[in-house]
DNA sequence: TGATTTTTGGTATAATTTATTCGAAAAAAT
DNA sequence: ATTTTTTCGAATAAATTATACCAAAAATCA
């Protein structure tokens, strides 16, 4: 393969990377079997056999475009744990920040059903990014203490605790209940029960 | 066919009416060709074959949806019409109510594309429905000249006007981008332009 | 109760859709 | 001009899907 010389990213690869913006706002749209890779080759205005050039198949596609929506995700909740907010400001901005994008991640994950191995596979990065989570939460746990806003003696204790809860703010997601739920509402809710917990009362 | 007595209402007609209001959901989700009878099926918890006992096919339970769709919009701007408000006010109501009801029926639409029979139907009940809303506005703005808010000549001319525009409010909604349009921006816009034009000045 | 009507859903099938392959040709780069 | 990259039409095999039929369950009635 020979590529233009100054640029470092050929055609190639922005060509992928056009199809994988694509395909992931059809397949967040239908989810993954009601989408056809007709439906992403008209959208990128190609023809369907041209996809096979850069993908080898359709779960090829598709776990390309989660694992992209994964590095995205993870970059978005890196700058959310930098920013130099209120402890309770940024757990608030941590988890409203990780429902929004995972919004996206959530109708990929409703119609699939009986494609076990794309369930599978799912499962294995949600397992993955678990542990991730439960880190980045502890940080900001420790950053609150040290700010004198937490009172938190075992951090990774805790910080399972608020996963586990923001697990079940990702459910309804899941299932499918996009209008009846209103997350700001949920978070707000779940945050003032995590505060009067956590809280340093005066 | 023998009824329960003292209902109007047969089983029959209840369980039409549940087909009808779940298969409107999923229609107006997923669009008329990614729905299939087995997803309808599922979500009423009926076998799929059950379907037939109600509907002689997918197209008749879809113009059923439809139609029903049609009649819901048509009572709902009755009602707005027949509300005490300010002129202005029962204008940008009767929009936005349209609009809000009309995101429903744009899903069908959406995903048609090939379908050139249901195309034909929907544009038919649009047609029809076309010179129903005409009246409609003409309503209103009769309304507001008695009430010395507007300042019309040609009723019928302004009207259709008005229900240009609002053709120009459904579109974004028919092409599918729901995320980026903001109908209450986009209908005050239209609005404060319309009523530069109409409303008597002092 | 038993008879009749309503309602359901399993199974079968024919038509359609869809993912994938292949190879050749257009386009771009060298 | 030759090589490399990229595209896509056509073919196919597997899967999906709308629809038809029929028998049995459930409800209603007499």
């Amino acid at each position: 393969m020979v590529m233009s010389s100054d640029t470092g990213v050929n055609k190639k690869d922005a060509n992928r990377e056009n199809i994988l913006k694509i395909a992931q706002e059809i397949f967040s749209k239908y989810g993954y079997k009601k989408t056809t890779l007709d439906d992403i080759a008209n959208a990128v205005r190609k023809g369907k056999s041209s996809l096979y050039y850069y993908f080898s198949s359709k779960e090829d596609l598709f776990q390309a475009v989660i694992l992209k929506e994964v590095e995205i995700l993870k970059r978005e909740l890196e700058k959310v744990i930098l920013r130099n907010t209120d402890p309770v400001e940024k757990l608030r901005d941590y988890i409203l920040t990780k429902l929004n994008t995972y919004r996206g991640l959530a109708n990929f994950y409703h119609a699939l059903e009986n494609d076990v191995t794309a369930i599978e596979f799912i499962d294995n990065i949600k397992n993955k990014y678990n542990q991730e989570e439960i880190r980045m939460i502890k940080r900001i746990l420790i950053e609150g203490v040290r700010k004198n806003a937490f009172d938190v003696k075992d951090f990774t204790l805790v910080a399972i605790g608020i996963t586990t809860a923001i697990k079940g703010l990702e459910m309804p997601l899941s299932a499918g209940d996009y209008g009846t739920v209103n997350l700001e509402t949920g978070v707000d809710n779940i945050l003032k029960i995590l505060c009067y917990g956590i809280m340093k009362r005066n």
